[in-house]
DNA sequence: CGAAATCTTTACAGAATCTTTATAACTTAT
DNA sequence: ATAAGTTATAAAGATTCTGTAAAGATTTCG
């Protein structure tokens, strides 16, 4: 039998959450809960759930916030729920990464039916899992902490950002700009000396022997690849 | 410079159409109209747009028919425009196979995120990157780089070029000067002696004989050509 | 507020690459 | 067979890029 199609519902409402479930578990899908954002993005890098519907409004961390965190590593389907029907809060939640946005009170019905569109746009992706290894290094995308021989390596937010940049694109050269540009925004131009500074700080937390880097290799004048050492 | 995106809007009121086609016109889509539901559907068969913005309420054919029509054959997204807020024909809709339904009166901000987000989604459907292969070699050139026996051969930025253009243009003559052109740049003019230069090197690089190759075959008076050995 | 951490900027030596030159080997036409 | 033109080879010179270290500026946090 096919396996089980898998949703998240993060909303900090009991009353939503049991009735969403309710209405999900009797058409078979599999539910799991979450009260706030943190939990969310945990559970998330847990079960890889095949859509996540998730409350704007909610402690600890919004719907938006917890959907950015989520596109850090994964592109499943995210349907964004709210009470207001603002324009901006729309067009900020959709640029964020959100697939679509329902506005409260919503038909059961309508709910159902945009994962259903959800869920036959994403068929055939299968979800990458968020934890990269590279020989006796882990990067976990969803967590965002970076283990070396099982230690937890202290990264600076510029550093993790740059490492899982790299890792995100195992194998392949990545020339300054587009470091730059992913890493730290498109308005940094010519600052090609960021990218140096920080990858050599990097190859000092994360390389046995920095001078001889068996991770991020260098691309004379283009730039640098992080690579699997075998 | 890239294809421009492509987007098809069908409704029947005028106002609507101009107003859409002037938005969507000033971020730098290609728009096209159509006033009912068969114009929808034939503009679409021709000219294949990147999305379809349609409206419900058209004379002659209306837009979920349309919708339906089109997903027999072909599968852009497709947003839905509508009046009513039903339900009942938003499911109807959705399960139709448009993508998102979206009610009137709407801000065009928030149209143009839910376009930026079926662009975003389809984008992803694209076909695999190119990896050209050549008996023991192979040239990944989504990822820029070279392996001959699954070992990575280290190219320089101008020795990749032009090894990139040869395969690009495999079995084909090339003429110093058009690698000259498109390797270095239409600013040189006369500098032959790059291409020479650089084919040796790259043959030392990939070639196990390079003063036999296999690969990158001399053609006396006229440049090289690249070739799949036998 | 002060201290600590992080980011930004600068400078320079050594490394890698590109450019230029010279000569040898080869091909073609006469 | 020889001369003229083309291509291959090799290596030196010029240029640009990268690794490195450290100081100054800014932000974060107690």
């Amino acid at each position: 039998m096919a396996k089980k199609i898998r949703i998240l519902v993060a909303d900090d409402e009991p009353k939503i959450r049991m009735f969403v479930r309710a209405n999900l578990e009797a058409r078979g899908y599999e539910v799991y809960l979450a009260q706030d954002g943190i939990e969310a993005i945990e559970i998330a890098g847990r079960v890889l759930p095949d859509v996540i519907v998730i409350d704007v409004n909610m402690p600890r961390m919004d719907g938006i916030e917890a959907c950015r965190r989520i596109r850090e590593w994964a592109d499943m389907p995210i349907i964004i729920l709210s009470v207001r029907g603002d324009e901006k809060d729309k067009v900020r939640a959709l640029d964020e990464g959100a697939d679509d946005y329902v506005t409260k009170p919503f038909g059961i019905e309508e709910l159902l039916a945009r994962i259903r569109v959800a869920l036959r746009r994403s068929a055939g992706t299968t979800i990458a899992a968020p934890v990269f290894n590279a020989g006796d290094l882990e990067v976990d995308l969803s967590k965002r902490v970076v283990k070396r021989r099982a230690q937890i390596v202290k990264l600076t937010q510029t550093e993790y950002a740059l490492l899982a940049y790299l890792v995100s694109n195992c194998g392949k050269v990545l020339t300054h700009m587009e470091l730059l540009h992913n890493v730290w925004g498109p308005e940094y131009g010519n600052e090609r000396e960021y990218v140096r500074v920080f990858i050599r700080q990097l190859r000092h937390k994360i390389e046995d022997d920095p001078s001889n880097p068996r991770f991020i290799i260098t691309e004379a004048r283009m730039g640098y690849r992080f690579v699997k050492p075998e």
